[in-house]
RNA sequence: GGCGGUAUAGCCAAGUAGCAAGGCGGCGGUCUGCAAAACCGCUAUUCGCCGGUGCAAAUCCGGCUGCCGCCUCCA
């Protein structure tokens, strides 16, 4: 069984066969006029996830992600903050590339942005105007929809149902309400490019059609991008570039469900949204990772600090068992490779993905074999990388500057207390030449607390060695005692 | 109003006809000076409500209700 995705346009499972050797991806990533948030994220977790397991079956990919870069709320910021709009796009681009960095999703080939598009954005509006689809009226062109017979159709709408909504803007000249704008002219002030019907810029959803043609070709083979595109975004994207090229436009539509803030969906436009700088300051990556990959893409998901708490349980229960197997070899054939195969197969049901990991946790934990448990623990990690999780990175500077702390005082209440014995103890250690590494003090001095909280529970002077697993505690730092010894592990964020 | 989605345990969440995955939490246990961690075990006779078709339904059909969304900018 090969791999199905859930089509938008015929509203159902579909084997997914891809038209050549490559598989061309467009996702409609942001409109950036705003500060990037945890929906744009999950759409791009979502071209991430589709391009690790089309990659995994052995297809090459070729994904491109738009920024659009220039439209009528940008301007409406410029205005705002007095500020040109690329420093405003390039500032937003910027924070959600290192955002998607900082969280593992892999790179698109290309991002390419409308405002550098201008050229063939006007070639395919001319086009339109030739073919008879569009037409200018005092610099603006719109694209005339009731010439498109199966306008509607994808979004399942009705032309009739959506002249009752449908309005002109008083500084528009439109033919007919229904149409849509594929080139505006510039006011006075407003950011433009020459064009043949003058000074001006692009409409809304034109730069997709054109960006993705010219990258991908008149026909690709998948658009991704949120639920909401759906309409009017992605109707009109369909229109005109069916009515320039005469051809089918995109194979597979994908669309991920949206994001909620207490149960309404997160929106630039109301300000209702988490910005993903503020949530990634809270949250690991791969924490996050995890709280969107439980849910499957289509579904709705709410963001509550309730849901990344129970992710980052979730998560640590992975982190520990693999932490606990160190060093495992590369594999190429883990187990259960079917069940995780089917569930990926069938439109990437990452939930299900999931429970195929936990279930090899659950059952390395019970293996008493050690040739199996390092057969399951090296099925854990691969599976583990395929979907996108990563090595965690250490940060050391501020627990340093914590730990050095509590050894301070720790020091300065055995000299108070006199305790002689459990000093004498620790003098013997004079590893501080070692202290020129940050990265080998850190744990240097914790193994030292460890030793004096060691001497303290030999006395079983219990109250002082409570003392220091707590003020570990508070920094993040958790002590686990055991038979062989005391270890320490790192809080997972 | 039209269209689309959704309703499964305390919470989250898979599951489209054959005895309900997985996670979080909770409870009990092993270990321990205590704790924590880790591990083990238990935790839905039942899938929003009502009716129907099947030997058999969370899964199909009809009706009802709740929630979310699109129809205007949105990932």
């Amino acid at each position: 069984m090969g791999l199905k995705l859930y089509n938008t346009l015929t509203r159902r499972l579909e084997d997914f066969i891809p038209r050549s050797d490559v598989v061309g991806i467009y996702t409609c990533g942001l409109t950036v006029q705003g500060p990037p948030h945890v929906g744009h994220i999950r759409a791009a977790l979502v071209r991430d996830i589709l391009m690790r397991w089309l990659s995994h079956l052995g297809h090459k990919v070729k994904a491109l992600e738009n920024f659009t870069d220039i439209d009528d709320k940008i301007i409406e910021k410029q205005k705002e903050y007095k500020q040109d709009w690329r420093i405003i796009s390039q500032k937003n681009i910027e924070t959600y590339l290192r955002a998607c960095d900082e969280l593992n999703i892999t790179r698109a080939d290309v991002y390419p942005r409308a405002s550098q598009h201008i050229e063939e954005i006007i070639s395919l509006v001319q086009r339109l105007i030739d073919k008879g689809y569009a037409y200018e009226k005092k610099g603006d062109v719109y694209f005339r929809v009731r010439k498109f017979p199966d306008y509607g159709r994808f979004s399942k709408k009705s032309i009739d149902e959506l002249m009752a909504g449908a309005r002109i803007e008083p500084t528009e000249s439109k033919d007919d309400p229904l149409d849509f704008t594929l080139w505006k002219a510039a006011k006075p002030g407003e950011p433009y490019w020459l064009s043949p019907w003058g000074k001006g810029r692009p409409g809304w959803h034109i730069e997709c059609s054109a960006m993705s043609m010219h990258y991908l070709g008149e026909t690709f083979d998948i658009h991704t991008g949120g639920e909401d595109l759906i309409f009017p975004h992605h109707e009109n994207e369909i229109a005109q570039s069916v009515a320039a090229t005469g051809k089918e436009f995109v194979r597979f539509w994908l669309h991920n469900g949206w994001v909620t803030l207490t149960g309404e969906k997160m929106s630039k436009s109301t300000g209702h949204y988490s910005p993903i700088k503020d949530v990634l300051e809270r949250y690991s990556s791969n924490v996050i990772r995890l709280f969107m990959l439980k849910t499957h893409y289509r579904k709705q998901l709410e963001y509550a600090d309730e849901r990344l708490h129970e992710a980052r349980s979730a998560y640590a229960t992975i982190k520990t068992y693999l932490d606990k197997h160190g060093d495992v070899p590369q594999i190429s054939e883990p187990l259960m490779r079917d069940t995780f195969t089917e569930a990926m197969n069938d439109d990437l049901n990452t939930s299900r993905a999931l429970a195929v990991l936990y279930e090899l946790i659950t059952e390395g934990n019970e293996c008493k074999d050690d040739r199996r448990a390092k057969e399951i623990a090296a099925s854990v990690k691969y599976y583990y990388t395929l979907l996108g999780f990563i090595e965690e990175v250490e940060e050391v500077v501020e627990p340093y500057k914590a730990v050095v702390q509590i050894l301070s005082d720790v020091k300065k209440r055995l000299r108070e207390e006199k305790r002689d014995s459990v000093l004498e103890s620790i003098t013997s250690i004079d590893d501080f030449e070692l202290l020129k590494d940050i990265k080998n003090i850190y744990p240097l001095i914790i193994r030292l607390l460890l030793r004096i909280r060691d001497e303290l529970r030999k006395e079983k002077d219990y109250e002082f060695a409570d003392y220091i697993r707590e003020r570990l505690s508070e920094s993040g730092i958790f002590v686990d005692d055991s038979t062989k010894g005391s270890t320490y592990r790192r809080e997972v964020r």
